[in-house]
DNA sequence: TCGCGCGTGAAATTGTCCGTCAAGAGCGAC
DNA sequence: GTCGCTCTTGACGGACAATTTCACGCGCGA
């Protein structure tokens, strides 16, 4: 029911590398935390995990960062709520021999709906809604 | 994101109410644990709960007990888990001015997807299903 | 008035989240 | 090769919520 801000954290970082695809160049952590407001520590172990998914590449090194592992329209939202907690929803009923079948039943409904929805939202989605707002601005 | 045993739980004892409905007694918590796999001190916590939601009734007393306090049809999954926790779905983000909106209206859609899911489903269809499945083995 | 079961709050325990720190390892520049 | 930059990894600790148990007060029927 109520998530981490992990999750928002991540969301926010691959947003903000997304920004910035197909640019060569990778981004330093700190930078990155900076610009999205997120303490840096905290962001890097974040990072690594995303990077355990083959959601972002790093490159170490001086002029070293991360950059996205693929375009940002084959990220989904799903993919990296699954990249930081192990999946996107989990009760402990579904697991759980005693819970009668009907329920278990309803909270795999809850369960696919959810992630239905999120596999559904890609990043390169939300940066057109982005480049949408602006466009609306301009005129 | 993972949901506590508290909404499993409370979702079992509706059912195990729901089962009796529209039966005139009530039903003591310490049967509803023992029947249902729960702690029944904890249960008790959960049910105070349910009953200021109006989702349960009690009765003191000798003969006492907890029944439901409407009809199975009336009562969603939705209305259990607002019951139990404060809301079916909340990320720190959507309150967060520090979140890029596009990030916020994707969180918020997938809140949205949960509780049309969840208040969707209404504990007169867990009966419904569980009387479907006897059937089928009747045949 | 007595017994039964609900009502309520407090405490103990556990676990997970959040954030920090420090030492290690790879890459490029000089 | 050495140095500086950056990622990598693991460990640590406080904060907070979840889970569970306990103790005692209250209301209802017999």
């Amino acid at each position: 029911m109520k998530l981490s801000v992990k999750s928002d954290y991540a969301a926010r970082a691959v947003l903000g590398l997304a920004r910035h695809w197909p640019d060569v160049g990778a981004r330093r952590a700190e930078q990155l935390a900076a610009e999205q407001g997120v303490p840096s520590n905290y962001l890097v172990q974040i990072l690594i995990e995303l990077k355990a998914n083959r959601i972002v590449k790093s490159q170490r090194g001086k002029e070293g960062g991360y950059l996205l592992a693929r375009p940002p329209a084959e990220i989904s939202f799903g993919d990296v709520l699954r990249a930081v907690h192990g999946q996107v929803f989990d009760s402990p009923a579904i697991g759980d021999g005693q819970c009668p079948p009907e329920l278990r039943g309803a909270w795999k409904k809850l369960q696919k709906a959810l992630e239905n929805t999120a596999d559904n939202i890609s990043f390169q989605q939300l940066l057109d809604e982005s480049a949408d707002k602006e466009k609306m601005y301009y005129i």
